[in-house]
DNA sequence: GCTTAAATTCAACGCATGATGAATTCTACT
DNA sequence: AGTAGAATTCATCATGCGTTGAATTTAAGC
């Protein structure tokens, strides 16, 4: 079927069919933001990408920031991620479970794309930063630090060695660690993690 | 003595006595850069800075590619660290030297300044990243692994530790671990470091 | 079927950016 | 002393940005 000229751009006035537009445009929007961060993702990019006028993205959206904080909705579900990685196990076993669920997510382009717009926006934005600074305190480190009595600043060595390893392997893309199997880096992580919370 | 009117900005032609204005961008560059990566800061913004006229910038660099380049020189001499590391202790102290000298880096001022430019840069711009890239495997891995037959995966896996820390310490300040001490730091981390290099 | 509201585009604003070429003032060399 | 060249600014260009207000087309509620 030929493109129908009333469902393609280039004329004012509401499409006709349901309205799928503002789902489109948050998509494209973390895709954006994902690739080039907070600052160096703009709307008319947005905009563009999703083949819609850059005054639709503010119509819907208000502000840049709105966007933003629209796509960031649910990227993951911290509690749903703890209660996967306590759940089952043991506490000596935590380091597997840390590695695998987060190897997991960013396997999963779902999940990673809003993850790495978060951690590129968070390294040039302040305020994406803060936004990133109040979640890792309040969603990750009060629950863990609680449930399984471990020292934060051990907990935060171990969320810094996953963060790092994320940014080689997916950021970066450095060789050999950007190749490796998920096995490999679960049996290269997973020691690791549980070593920093056995201490103390 | 009142600020000669010769000396300062709002006048064209060379300013008298000798020429100290290139350094001086340079500074202000890396200074930026850092602050903001690669994307986020602007010739007009360090020339802003360092009371110059951005046309100058241009001149003495032609390009914003050739500000950042210039200011990225020697950040860190990737043969003094190692020859540090290597140099007067065994194998199974390694994990203590590395964080030392990481941290000695990261707490110095004028090493940390290009040093955080480049990883803030290298997240948002996929040249920089490029450079990084090379840096890493030329510069870190190909010794390492050849001096102690470290396999280069496991490097990769305590640069990764270092890397994490860095953010949540320096970019996103996150606590405990922004204002944690360095000898806790090294306590924390050298015994994580020491067991990649110690497995495999 | 009419009317209100939502979706969509157009046109435009003011601003910041990186880049360039020409003009001016000083230094350095002869 | 005179001159070549370096340092410095000015004025300007085209481009892209975020935002805004008005106009147009369709969908939903009555």
């Amino acid at each position: 079927m030929a493109a129908d000229a009333s469902t393609r751009p280039g004329r004012p006035g509401r499409r006709p069919g349901p309205t799928e537009t503002r789902e489109k445009i948050l998509d494209c929007a973390r895709r954006l933001f994902a690739e080039k961060g907070y600052d160096g993702a703009s709307l008319r990019g947005i905009a563009r990408e999703a083949g819609v006028d850059p005054a639709l993205v503010h119509h819907f959206f208000g502000t840049k920031q709105g966007v933003f904080i629209e796509a960031m909705r649910f990227p993951i579900d911290p509690q749903a991620i703890l209660s996967r990685v306590a759940g089952t196990r043991s506490r000596d076993e935590l380091g597997v479970a840390l590695a695998e669920v987060f190897l997991e997510i960013w396997e999963d382009p779902a999940r990673r794309v809003p993850v790495l717009a978060m951690l590129r926006s968070a390294m040039t934005n302040e305020q994406v930063a803060t936004m990133m600074r109040q979640f890792v305190s309040a969603a990750l480190l009060g629950p863990v630090t609680e449930a399984f009595g471990i020292a934060p600043i051990r907990v935060e060595a171990a969320v810094g060695q996953l963060i790092g390893v994320a940014m080689l392997r997916y950021v970066l893309g450095v060789e050999p660690i950007a190749s490796a199997t998920r096995q490999e880096l679960v049996e290269l992580l997973a020691p690791t993690l549980q070593r920093h919370f056995d201490e103390g």
